[in-house]
This record gives C-alpha cells, structure tokens and sequence, in this order.
DNA sequence: AAGTAATTGTTCCATATAGAACAATTCGAA
DNA sequence: TTCGAATTGTTCTATATGGAACAATTACTT
C-alpha cells in the first residue's frame, strides 16, 4: 500500500515538470509577444474574469508572492491596462480594476492563433471527457492537499 | 462542440497553475534546505535515476535551457556530486555521472520527512487508481501534443 | 583536403523573481 | 486615548534564469 506511493510520487512528479516545462514556456512567449511578464499575464487574466478584486485576494487566487505581484502590477498600471485603487472602507487594500484596454487585450492574446490558449485548446479536445475530469480533479486535490500543510487560510479561506 | 473547448483550456490551465506554484515552491524550499538550486535539484535528480548521460540528453530530458543546465551543473561538479567527462568519441558531448555522493544527498532529501516527496505521497494515496492514472495519460498526451512542435493548422485542421 | 554547416557546450548579460525590511493603516486592549 | 500587534502593500536587494553570442568539435560537400 505505502510502497507503491513513493512510485506515484516520482512519476507523478516527472509527468507534472514535463507538461509544466514546456507550459510555462508557452505563456511565457505568448507574454512577450504582448510586452508582458509571466506574472503580468496571469495577474491580468485573473483580473479580467473576476472584475474588480483587492491585491490580497489577488495573491491568494494566483499564489504568487506579494512582492513579485506587486511588482508587476506597477507595469500594467502604466499601460493603463488596470487601475489600483485605494479601498475607501479599508485604506490598507488595494482595489484592482481592469480597464477596458485591459479587456481587450486579454481577448486579443486569446484570440492569437498561434496562443498558448489555441494550442491548448486543440490538445484538449483530443482527451475524453473522463479523463480530462479526473486530471481536473486530481490536480484540485492535490493543490488542496499541498496548500493544507503549507498556507494556512485563517479563517478566511474562500472557495471559488 | 468546438466552444467547450476554450472552457477546458481555461479550467486546465488555472488547474495546472495552482499545483505547479504550490509545487515549485516546494521543491524550491526543499532544494535551499540542501543548498540547491531548482535546476540543480532537478538535474541531480534526473541524472541519479539515469545513471550516465549526456549533457545534450538531460537538457532533452528535463527540457531546461542549455545555459541553464549547465551552469547549475559547475555548482554540483564543484561539490563534487557529479562528474563532467568529455565522451572520446565525440569530443562536444560531455559525458555527466553522478558521483556517490550525489547519490546519497538524493537519498537523504528523498527521506526528509518534510521534503516534497513526502508529502506528495500521502496526497497522492488518496487518489483512487482510476483517477491518478487519467492525470498521468492526460499529462502524457498533453506534453507529447505541445512538444509535437506548434501544431500549425491554417484553416483546416482535423483530427481523428 | 578545404571550406562550410551543424552540433554541443559555455560565457556573458539583461531581466524576472522572491525574500526581507520597511511604511502605512487599522484593530485591540489597557 | 495611546500603545502595541496585525494587516496590507511597497521597496530594496540578491539570486536564478534564459537568450544570444561565442568557442570547440564534428559532419557534410565538392
């Protein structure tokens, strides 16, 4: 019972850096392609399917440090791609808003055919429908179980 | 049928990115706690479970930048975990082997109750078969299907 | 054989990234 | 109120990383 675990380990470790390797390479030039970094993508891509949400709850839904994101987001707010502002009823956060230049270069990245979403897509649509499920639910349990013993949500923990 | 696809792709990927920054994290503390870096770790890692290889095989294998690979590589050869070789038959290729202390500082980290192996195995454990193995093939294909090179389909692109 | 192309690694450098110290604000307790 | 702790973000800095130019060797062509 225990044993066969440390095999899934391993394979499952090499599985997840194989496809990770290459994933992040991906966005990565699909970000450059657009003058952006890695965390600029992603944070604008968050920012545009929630709306308007603090830095805090940024950070916590992308898992990037803080400071990094901070960073980043300095960038996007220059380009006027989003817009920090002060929450009035809490001056300590930061209110992040997508702009609609923001908007619509997120639907421009997506629409790139040579895009990282385009090739996804066509990869995807090659699996069956179970077992493009249970990798989705793999990985959210093991996400889940990793981030159990390592950030700890206090009290505050939201589910999507 | 073609729309869901953009939903899987977008699922897929905030999927995957959740484990991956929880993962590299891990594995990330994991290689400080033995004065690694991560391509170092992975590196180490590969080289142990494949005994003697060429440099230009392991930047296949884990798919990291040559330049990257091989300057982690100086830290190990320098304390002494490996060993570079010139191959005599073909004078570019370096030959890389992994020493018996490499193979004992892989051991040790494999036994670190608190390193990432440990606790992916019990995470992993409590996957039942089915699941597990459909991310493993859902991996597989979707790795195979990006390294397959951009998939460039003008216009008409069919699959099965 | 000589010259050119391809393969394999290394070095150099600009940038992305993350940890730590810091600043600003709010909360809590006395 | 006032002080100290907690929360939230920013700035500063060291390091990891990857692209590009380069060097060394081998393969190919004529």
């Amino acid at each position: 019972m225990t044993e066969m675990n440390a095999t899934r380990s391993r394979e499952m470790m090499q599985s997840f850096w194989r496809v990770q390797r290459v994933l992040i390479r991906l966005m990565h030039q699909t970000a450059q392609q657009n003058d952006l970094t890695l965390p600029q993508l992603h944070g604008l891509m968050m920012l545009n399917e929630q709306g308007a949400i603090t830095q805090k709850e940024l950070v916590r839904r992308t898992r990037m440090p803080k400071s990094t994101l901070s960073q980043s987001l300095d960038g996007l707010v220059e380009r006027g791609l989003i817009r920090r502002d002060i929450n009035p009823d809490n001056r300590r956060e930061v209110v992040l808003t997508i702009d609609q230049s923001g908007k619509r270069l997120i639907e421009e990245i997506e629409q790139q055919e040579e895009g990282t979403e385009q090739q996804l897509n066509q990869i995807l649509a090659r699996l069956d429908e179970e077992t493009y499920r249970h990798m989705i639910e793999a990985h959210q349990q093991i996400a889940d179980g990793l981030n159990e013993g390592f950030i700890d949500c206090e009290g505050g923990c939201r589910h999507d």
